[in-house]
DNA sequence: TTGACATTAAAACAACTGTTTGATATAAAT
DNA sequence: ATTTATATCAAACAGTTGTTTTAATGTCAA
C-alpha cells in the first residue's frame, strides 16, 4: 500500500437531476456528461486499455482531474459509459398487439435489431461498445447481459415459441435464436472484413433495411417449412 | 527523432529450416518459437495493447531483449503471431470430388468451420486471435483477409453458386454466405454471452458437432426450398 | 463581505511501458 | 589460438500511463 487513495467520492449532482434550464449559449453538456460522451466514442473505438484518459479529457474539453472527481478512476468511468450505452432508452424494445402473427413479429424484431446495430446516427458508438464488451467481458458484462441482452433474448424466444413446434426443447429453441441473432450481429462485429469482401461495387446493397429483409427471408424460409 | 532505432534485423535462422535434430533433453522449442507461442496466447487473451512484452517473455521463458533481437519490436511480433495463427496449415481447406452434391459440400464446410472455430485442442488461441483481428483490424488484417478469409469465402460462394438459382446476383449470394458464416462465427465471437444465456443445464448440447448440425439444417432448410 | 461548498486548473508523482544498450557466453570458422 | 557470428543477459533509458495533490476559481446563501 504505497499509494494513498481518496475514500470519498463527489457524486455529480448534475447527473442526478438535470437542472431546470441549461444556461443558453453555454456548452450544451456539463463536464461529466461531456466525459461520458467522449469516453464512449474512444472506448468503443480502442477498447479499455487502448483508450487513454488524456485523449478522453482532451476530446471532452475538461481538465484531467475531472475523471477522478466525478468517476473516481478510469474503470468506473468505463462502467458508467457502458451502462449509458445500453440503458439509454430501455423502454424502446419492440412490442406488439397480442394478435400479431409471429412471422410479423420476427420481421419487426430483426429490423429493430439490425437497425440499432448498424445505426449511423449520432451515438454510433453504442452498439460497438456493447459488441466489444460482449466479445471480451469485463466487470460490466454481467449487468449488461442481465439488463439488456437477456430481455431481448426472451422476446425472441417468445416469438420462436409460437413459430416452432410446441415440443421443441429449450436448447433447440436457443440455437435457432442464435442463428437469427448471429446473422444480424455479424454485420456489426465484423464490419471491416465484410466491407473488404463485398467491395465498392456492391456495397450499396448492404444497407440496414436490405440486410434485415434478407435475414428475415432467410430465417422465415427455414422456420415456416411445413 | 529523439530515439535511435537499429536498422538491421537478425533474421532467425531457426525459423527458416528446422535443424537436423533438436538436441534431446533440451527445451522443445527455441526462443523465437517459444515467443510466438506465448505471444499468441496472450495477444488472443488481452489484445495488442493489453498484452505486455514482459508478460510474454515471462511466459516464454526468454530474455526481454529477444523481442527486439528476433522481431524488432512488439508490432512485428504481433503480425508474425497473427500470420502463424492462420497460415499454420494453409493446405487444410475443404475440397471434394467434382461429383459431390452441393448439400454435402455445405454440410462439410459448416462442420469444418465450426470445428476450427471452436476447437478445444492445443492452439486454442488461433481462432480467438483471428476473430479479434477481424473485429478490430490492424496492419495484419489486409493480409489476413487476402490469404485466408477470401479463399474460404470463395469456396463457400462456389457452393452457393450450385445451390442458388443461376440468376442470383452477387450481392444476394454474398448475403447468403454471411448468413451462414455469421451463424458459425457467433459462437466463437460471443462465447461468454452465449454461455451465460444457455446456462449450466443445457450447455452440454452446445458441442461443435451439434452446433454444426443445427446450422446445416437451418441453412439447407432455407436454401433448398423449391 | 464573509464563509462554505462545488468545480476547475496546473503540476507532480510513481508505476509501467516499449525499447536499447553494453557486456558476456558459446560455438563455429579462419 | 584468434576471429567472427550468434545468442543471451541484466540494467538502464525515455516516454507514457493512471492517479493524486495543492491551489485557484466560481457560486450562492448567510
Amino acid at each position: 500500500m504505497s499509494r494513498r487513495t481518496r475514500n470519498t467520492l463527489r457524486i455529480p449532482e448534475q447527473l442526478r437531476v438535470p437542472h431546470e434550464e441549461p444556461p443558453p449559449s453555454a456548452p450544451l453538456l456539463n463536464s461529466p456528461e461531456r466525459l461520458l460522451e467522449a469516453a464512449g466514442e474512444i472506448f468503443a473505438e480502442k477498447g479499455f486499455k487502448g483508450a487513454t484518459i488524456r485523449e478522453i479529457i482532451d476530446r471532452a474539453g475538461v481538465n484531467i482531474a475531472a475523471v477522478n472527481y466525478y468517476f473516481r478512476d478510469k474503470e468506473r468511468l468505463y462502467i458508467e459509459t457502458v451502462k449509458q450505452a445500453v440503458c439509454f432508452r430501455p423502454e424502446t424494445r419492440p412490442s406488439w398487439p397480442s394478435a400479431t402473427p409471429p412471422t410479423v413479429k420476427l420481421h419487426d424484431f430483426i429490423h429493430f435489431l439490425v437497425g440499432r446495430l448498424l445505426d449511423k446516427n449520432k451515438p454510433a458508438w453504442h452498439a460497438r461498445l456493447v459488441m466489444r464488451e460482449m466479445a471480451q467481458p469485463s466487470e460490466a458484462c454481467t449487468e449488461l447481459v442481465r439488463d439488456y441482452i437477456e430481455p431481448m433474448s426472451e422476446i425472441l424466444q417468445g416469438i420462436l415459441r409460437e413459430l416452432l413446434p410446441p415440443d421443441t426443447p429449450r436448447w433447440k429453441r436457443l440455437m435457432t435464436g442464435f442463428s437469427i441473432v448471429g446473422q444480424c450481429v455479424h454485420y456489426c462485429s465484423h464490419k471491416p472484413v465484410i466491407t473488404l469482401l463485398v467491395g465498392e461495387k456492391d456495397c450499396k446493397y448492404f444497407e440496414p433495411a436490405t440486410l434485415a429483409d434478407h435475414i428475415t427471408q432467410f430465417s422465415l424460409n427455414s422456420l415456416t417449412r411445413t
